[in-house]
This record gives C-alpha cells, sequence and structure tokens, in this order.
DNA sequence: CCTGTTGAGATTGTAGACAAATATGCGACT
DNA sequence: AGTCGCATATTTGTCTACAATCTCAACAGG
C-alpha cells in the first residue's frame, strides 16, 4: 500500500480563488461596501460561479463579506462601533494567548520574540515605523499566538481577526515618536513576563498593550474623521 | 415539461441545508470523524450537490466540519485538548462579554437574568438539573453574550463556540447537587457584580466560574474515559 | 509470501445551462 | 407632472453533466 498522502501537492481552484479574493479585498481593489457580480467577477477570476460562490461562502465565515439572499455579496463595512468592539475582544483574545505563552512556549520561542521587538524598537529609533502596518508587530502578535499552543485561539487572531482589522486600511497612520516608544517598553514587559512564567503578569501586560493602542488609535480616527 | 418542485420555505435551499446538516450533526445522526458523501447526502436532504456544497462551506468555517481536498468532508473530532483549548477561550470570551455587560446591560435585562438564575436554582433544589445539558444554563450565558452589546464576541459564542462544545455531547453528564450548589452561587455572585456596574469583578467571577466549570468537567471526563 | 503497479469504480471538483427572484424602465392613467 | 403597473432585463439560486482525482482490489513479478 503506498502511504503517500498528497494532500498539500493538489490545488484546488476554490482555495486560489478565496486566496485571490481576499488579496483583491486587502489590496483595496474591492472596497467596503462593493457589490461582488458573480458571473464579471468569476470571468475575471479565470473560473466559474461554482467555485467562486464556494469561496465567497468561505469569506462569509470570516465576516469579510455579507450575503442578502436575492441583492448579492458585499465586502463587510465595518462601523467605528464595530473597529472598538473588534478591538475589545482581541484585547480578551491576545490577552489569554499571552497567558497561555507564558506557560507554554519555549526559550529558543522566547529569544527569538526579543529579536523580532529588538527590530521594531531599532525602526521606532531610526523614526521609520508605522506601528499599524507593520508586518513587524504582526509578527510580534504572532509568535505570541502561536506559542500560546491554543490553535483556536490563534486561527481565530490570524485568520478571521487580523484581516478584518486590515479593512479599516490603518496604513498610513503615523504614532508620535514617544508613543512608539511607549510601545517598545510594553514589547519588553510582555516579554519579560513570559520569560518570568508570570501567567497573570503576562496577560495583564498584554491586555494593558492592546488597550492602549485601541484607545490611541480610536481616538485618532476621531480626531481626523 | 414543466416539473414542479416543493418549496419548502421561502428562504433559499442552501440556508436550510446548513440548518439540516447542523441539526443532523447536533442530533448525533452525524457522528465526530463520519464522512459526508456528497451524493449521497443531497439526495438525503433534497437538494443537489451544488447548494449543499456551499452549506457545507458555511459550516466549515464554523469549524463543525473539516474538508481534505479530494478526500471528502467530515465531522470534526475534537480531542480532549481541544475540548480544554476551546474551554480556555471561552473564559476569555465569556470573561470579556460579562465585563461589557456589567458596563451596558439594562435593569430589565439584569432582572431577567435573574429569573434565569432563579429557575436553575429550582431545577437544582429539585435535583433534577443536567448542568450541562441545560437550556436554561445555555440561557443565562447567552443573556450575559447579548447585554455585552458585542455583536462580534456573540455570534462568536452562539454561532460558533457552543455548537463545537456541543459536539462532546456532555448531556447526560451529572454534576453532584454539592458541586451544582457551587454553580448557582456563582451564578447569584456574576448577576451581583452586573448590577453593581463592577465590569472588573464581572470578569472575574465570570472567569472563575467557567474556569471551575471546565476543571470539573475535564476531571470528569479523564476520570471517566 | 510479500511488494509494487495498474486499472476499474467511486467520489470530488468544475463548467455551463436553466429557473426564480429582484431591479429597471417605459407607458398609461389620474 | 407624478405615480402606478406591467414587461423586460439583469442577477442570483439551482440543477445536470462532464472532468479530474483518489481509493481499493486484483495481479504480475521478485
Amino acid at each position: 500500500m503506498t502511504i503517500t498522502k498528497p494532500i498539500l501537492s493538489s490545488r484546488v481552484m476554490i482555495d486560489d480563488t478565496v486566496a485571490q479574493l481576499e488579496a483583491l479585498i486587502m489590496r483595496g481593489e474591492l472596497q467596503p461596501g462593493d457589490r461582488l457580480p458573480e458571473q464579471q467577477l468569476a470571468n475575471t477570476l479565470g473560473v466559474s460561479r461554482g467555485p467562486l460562490r464556494e469561496a465567497i461562502r468561505t469569506l462569509e465565515g470570516r465576516r469579510l463579506l455579507e450575503r442578502t439572499p436575492h441583492a448579492g455579496v458585499r465586502v463587510v463595512q465595518l462601523s467605528l462601533d464595530d473597529l472598538e468592539q473588534l478591538l475589545v475582544m482581541r484585547e480578551a483574545l491576545e490577552g489569554m494567548a499571552c497567558r497561555q505563552a507564558a506557560e507554554q512556549m519555549t526559550v529558543h520561542e522566547i529569544h527569538k520574540l526579543r529579536e523580532t521587538a529588538a527590530r521594531i524598537e531599532k525602526l521606532i529609533n531610526e523614526g521609520s515605523l508605522f506601528i499599524f502596518s507593520g508586518q513587524l508587530d504582526a509578527d510580534f502578535h504572532l509568535q505570541i499566538a502561536i506559542g500560546s499552543r491554543n490553535q483556536w485561539i490563534r486561527r481565530l487572531l490570524c485568520e478571521d481577526l487580523y484581516s478584518l482589522l486590515r479593512l479599516y486600511r490603518l496604513h498610513g497612520v503615523r504614532q508620535p515618536d514617544n508613543i512608539a516608544l511607549v510601545t517598545a517598553k510594553e514589547h519588553h514587559e510582555i516579554i519579560d513576563r513570559i520569560h518570568a512564567r508570570d501567567p497573570d503578569g503576562a496577560e495583564q501586560t498584554m491586555r494593558a498593550h492592546v488597550r492602549h493602542s485601541r484607545d490611541r488609535l480610536l481616538s485618532q480616527i476621531r480626531a481626523a474623521g
């Protein structure tokens, strides 16, 4: 009997379509509120309506798309209140992830985390960090989510929540340097609590970090718009 | 010629199919690990493979089903570790929901919550409450999730998490009466913290409640199997 | 006897056509 | 001129057929 399991090698159009749709949304070519005409989109993506509809269903599950029966599909439009509530949820989930990371992360993972934090700090000192657009900042939180060994929280954060938050196009929201330095300091505190195997402290520190970031972001947006 | 097809409802077939599939899983007619042959299932449910596949995609998004390309779809099989991690996530989310409920719930909602808690206590005193199967207990947590005014946490708890947890078929897990009384006491404490508009206390109390429930459940399962 | 291959059967993935429902636009009537 | 109603058009929802892939058992060879 062959033991080979060609799961990874088999490419399915639907998965590619999901990725392409997600890319279209993230690149802003499909903006919040935009309608998705099935036939036209199918032609554009080079697939039939069947696979496209299944891909749409998948993204509906991630709350990126919303369907009203017989009226079509639209890219979700997040209100400011939605953004706030999503970030509240993030505080709860990342706090718990950080608690578990303090219990579960290996020393090697913690070392890698310090490297990431150091790179972020370096960028801040160079004055070139856009906190909410940086891949590095996302990496920092991603590493902790992975370190929690909680696949359910990790998938929720990485697959669902982060893409939803990116809908708000926070790119270009510039943090004043003094604020960015506070962020860097918080990163170090978080790592210290994880390294000290202090779950309570790790959770509290991460929650404060997410809360601060949320408060600053919301007040910035409210001031701008 | 024209073939009249019986229209089951004004809703779209796909939504009905999602509901029927979910019911099949919850009723145990489709058990964890079971394969879902598309053609056969489509015949059983009286729909074509197209709508069925879209319904399956929807339930995939809720993590109730898992698909491996070209190999079919199966009902998700939760390990004991999965159950523990899901309940850890629940602690974080319900804790935060309870915090927000303490800030947002109306006095009328709090009153309704007290009524639910009273009904639960009454059942306990009659010795007839199966904590983890009771619709009343689910109602208690549901009302708090609604009271949080956080639709994202509420949908995650009610639409995704609760059905996943029900996969474990905790029906019939009998709580000793003295334990059930502790549960009832915790319910009252939670309501008191909400009524006192004490977010910190409400979150801490709810988290302790969920944590205790998790610990008891896991030790019961580990002892049994 | 075991191993690896190969082909038939079954199942999943995709495409295109048909049916149902909603939106649009024109014309008639008040 | 405005509004109601009907017919048309567009879009979504569903079905059937076809193609691609996997499974499994039979079988040839070592």
